[in-house]
DNA sequence: CTCCCTTTTTGACATATGTCAAATGATGTT
DNA sequence: AACATCATTTGACATATGTCAAAAAGGGAG
């Protein structure tokens, strides 16, 4: 729970009863590598902080898997269209190693934002932050070739590679894995 | 100004004294087709309600203009990546068509803020849409070859074939001109 | 209407990427 | 070590898309 607290002061402190509010909202939850947080169709209600581990959101399209994301430690995991929107989610998400996450459940999350001002202006600026590295991502794909995209990966977020299976980040990155292989064995 | 306050109510009702404070915190804005609202290098200080008009975004690659989006009317308009994180833009926006607008500062918005939790919870539900919105358009981009991410503008977007210039739309699809004049001939 | 300029379309060709199948490499189990 | 299974790479080929140049179409000014 430390690193959640540690990780949120560094955008929007709270003062000690929205600490305190936040912290009796929180469960803990494990995931073992493999496991799933949500599958499609069902509504996401909760959204999770990341302390341990790694997971991707896949979906299905003509009967391959295409991975659309991965979460490293210290960020939010959910299917935000279905935790925003209440509807359905469009995708699975899968602990690609084993997961140590704490989470809090929609209808408690609004019940702290009526609660605590402070707690919303921290959801305000966290989904501020989630849609500026969303837009990021989308302008390094943009109208960008395979092996551009690559280098775009390589050069900011290093770290997908050496964790994330090469045949989850070739979907990720739009294209086929045979593809990546050749990127990759090109130097 | 009647536009942008219905619009909002549909989201997120404000009391009266928020909304009145929002008023004189707002300011008219023309924009004459082929103006630019800002350029790259500059920080992004205002977001735009867009009451009439269109605009684009766009940034230079390699000498060539890339339309990365287009607003229409009933949305908020400014790059925000800049107003958000308040670093220089990397995009030029510009009007399409004449434009009606309605300002409001970064500072101001953020006395906003302090001053009315509904107001903050506002824009934290406008960024949450945005988040969505922009999560819709990359995943009906993601993995789809030209003529699919074609398919998808016309059904989820045909205003936009219709107001917005074609040379426009190919980089907006991440394709050249000339590959989407011939998706356009093949029905 | 005609001219000029901009936008869009078309053609010929080069390149990038996808597809399918097979080979190689890695990992864990007995 | 030998095997089974899964992940990655390689090869051959088909297709999609980009590039460059030219032609055609469209729109405004005189």
């Amino acid at each position: 729970m430390q690193s959640l607290l540690h990780h949120i002061s560094q955008y929007s402190p709270l003062d000690a009863p929205s600490i305190e509010a936040l912290r009796t909202s929180l469960q803990k939850k494990h995931l073992a590598k493999g496991d799933f947080l949500t599958t499609e169709g069902k509504i996401c209600d909760h959204v999770y902080f990341l302390e341990k581990g790694c997971l991707r959101g896949y979906y299905n399209l003509d009967g391959k898997e295409v991975s659309y994301w991965f979460a490293l430690e210290n960020n939010f995991v959910t299917s935000f269209y279905s935790f925003i929107s209440r509807h359905p989610c469009v995708e699975n998400i899968q602990a690609v190693e084993d997961c140590v996450m704490w989470g809090i459940s929609h209808k408690q999350l609004q019940s702290l934002y009526d609660k605590s001002p402070g707690i919303e202006r921290l959801g305000r600026v966290m989904i501020e932050r989630y849609y500026m590295m969303l837009e990021e991502r989308f302008a390094r794909n943009h109208f960008k070739e395979a092996r551009e995209r690559y280098d775009n990966l390589m050069t900011h977020s290093p770290e997908i590679l050496q964790r994330i299976p090469l045949r989850y980040i070739a979907s990720y990155l739009g294209i086929t894995q045979e593809t990546l292989s050749r990127i990759r064995s090109k130097g």
